[in-house]
Parts: structure tokens; C-alpha cells; sequence
DNA sequence: GAAAAGGTACTCGGATATCCCGTGTCCGAGTCACGAGGG
DNA sequence: CCCTCGTGACTCGGACACGGGATATCCGAGTACCTTTTC
């Protein structure tokens, strides 16, 4: 139980994006430092970002990525869910009449902290960061 | 990100279990039977629970696990730690600055799903349970 | 005193959990090479 | 032409999901042996 390191990777990457020059273009030489990880394994990861619709990429010099219009509503949990998928991380699949007690519960859970995680947009996080820097 | 299928065993044993008759002994072959996994598989994950402290084996004829005393505070929680372990599900291992904002916000999230898990005692459940059927 | 009744202690077999090990599958993490597209 | 993203194929390791077999453990039934009772 555990978030993959994909999901940690487009984190911070969101927010770097965020709190950077909004309209310059990033390659994904830079991202791919600051986080210590290879440029053709992060661009993977931000392929999946750009299909969801939260970046978009520049092919040729001078490309890179970069955030789109309506940045700012961006959760936590839309970046979460565009890498680890939305599959909800319990499903009873054992045949006890049709409400699982247990399924409830966790699902329950599960929705406590998938709200929080809406909660948190990218705009406000970024002036938080500001704050504490 | 999932819970394992080890988790979901142990969540539906132990509701069994409060849900039985509470002196009684049961089988790990009668456990394993009603949840369709192989008795030797099902002993491993039970065995974590004894040693967790939440039920107690007894060998020999009419032998079986039990509940122990105090089993009706036990929660949701105490459970899915006892199988997968505390970690939390996030730790950041990059070094930009001790406090890290996105580890921040996880870590917030997961307490909140948490809170609710904690607050799962096998003795509303079980309330719940008789009700429902 | 002998037979029946009772009771203790010991053995033994089977039911049960527990340990150690092995296997197959799947997924995360990452690399490489090549293709496509745009300035 | 060069720089950049896109992507498919590939590797590699580790975790997960099981299962099997041997072993340790423990209970309960049987049994033999001794003691007590009763006539």
C-alpha cells in the first residue's frame, strides 16, 4: 500500500511547473534533474499528464512542457488519479450477498481521503510555497 | 495502490470470528473453506494476527483460533496495520528542504482515512452486521 | 476375599497450528533506440 | 538540420499470491493398574 514513485514525480513536477514561469515551455532535461531521475522515463510519466489534459507539450527547439489554461483548479487528486489510474484500492471479490461490509468501510475511508486531496488545488499550494520560502 | 488480498482475508476472518460464537474455537479449514483460499495460505496471515496480539491459536483436537479478551476495540485500522504494516503510504526521498509539500499534503490525507478506520470498532460492526441480516 | 465400581496415570493417535521452502505471475522502475514534428 | 517530445520493446528485480511438506504441539480417548466399596 503505497503511492508509486510516478505519482511522487508528477507531483512535484505540477508544482514546480506551478510556481515557475507560467508560459516558458520546460524541457524535460531541467525537470528531469531536479529530481534525479532519467529524462526518458520522466517524459513517460508526463505523457500521461498531457492526456489528461493538465499539460501540454512543444515538439522542436525551445519545446518543452507546460501548464495549460485552467491550472489553477488542478487537485492532487486529478494528478493522482491521471497516473495511478481510478481504480479504488479495495474490492471485496468474494461472493456474500451484495453489500460487503468490509467493502463499505474501506470505501468509506477511501472517500474521507479523496476529498482532502480535491481539496488541495495547485493555486493555493503554490502560494503556500511562496510563503514558506 | 491497492490493499493486498492478504488484508482482505484478515478483515473478513475477523468478522467472523466476532460474529461467531465467541468462546468457541474455528478452524483455520472452516475459515479458509468459506473464503475459498487453501488452509495453509490463510494460517500465514492469521498467524500475524497472533502475533499482533488480537487472537490466540490453540492446538490439538478442537483447536482453532479465537478472539482474545479485549477484541471489541479492536478497529479497521489495527487490522490492515497488523497485515501490511505502518509505513506510510508516501515518504518523498528527494532533498529539497525538510519540509516538503507534497509529503505534507499525503500525509494529511492519509491521517483523515485513518481517523475513519480507527474509528471502525469490530463491535459496531458486528451490531451493524446482525442488522443488516 | 472376590467382584464390581471408581479413580488415577500413562500412552498414543489424530487433529491442529507453525515453520521453511519453492513457484509462477505481475508490476514498478528504468533504459535504449527509433520515429515524429517543429523552429 | 537539430532539438525536442512520443512511444514501443526490452530488462530487471522485487513483491504478491499461493501451495506443499515436514515438524511441533496439544487434546482427548483409550487403557492398564491400583484403590475403594459392597456383599
Amino acid at each position: 500500500m503505497k503511492y508509486s514513485k510516478a505519482t511522487n514525480y508528477a507531483l512535484h513536477t505540477m508544482l514546480f511547473l506551478a510556481a515557475a514561469a507560467p508560459n516558458k515551455p520546460v524541457g524535460v532535461q531541467q525537470l528531469a534533474e531536479r529530481q534525479a531521475v532519467s529524462p526518458t522515463y520522466l517524459s513517460k510519466i508526463l505523457t500521461k499528464l498531457v492526456k489528461a489534459g493538465m499539460i501540454e507539450s512543444a515538439s522542436g527547439a525551445n519545446g518543452g512542457y507546460r501548464l495549460r489554461r485552467n491550472w489553477e483548479q488542478i487537485s492532487f487528486l486529478d494528478i493522482i488519479h491521471a497516473i495511478e489510474g481510478t481504480a479504488s484500492l479495495f474490492d471485496c471479490s468474494l461472493d456474500h450477498g451484495p453489500e460487503c461490509l468490509v467493502q463499505r468501510v474501506v470505501l468509506e475511508a477511501e472517500a474521507k481521503m479523496e476529498a482532502h486531496l480535491r481539496g488541495q488545488t495547485l493555486a493555493q499550494l503554490v502560494s503556500e510555497q511562496k510563503i514558506d520560502h
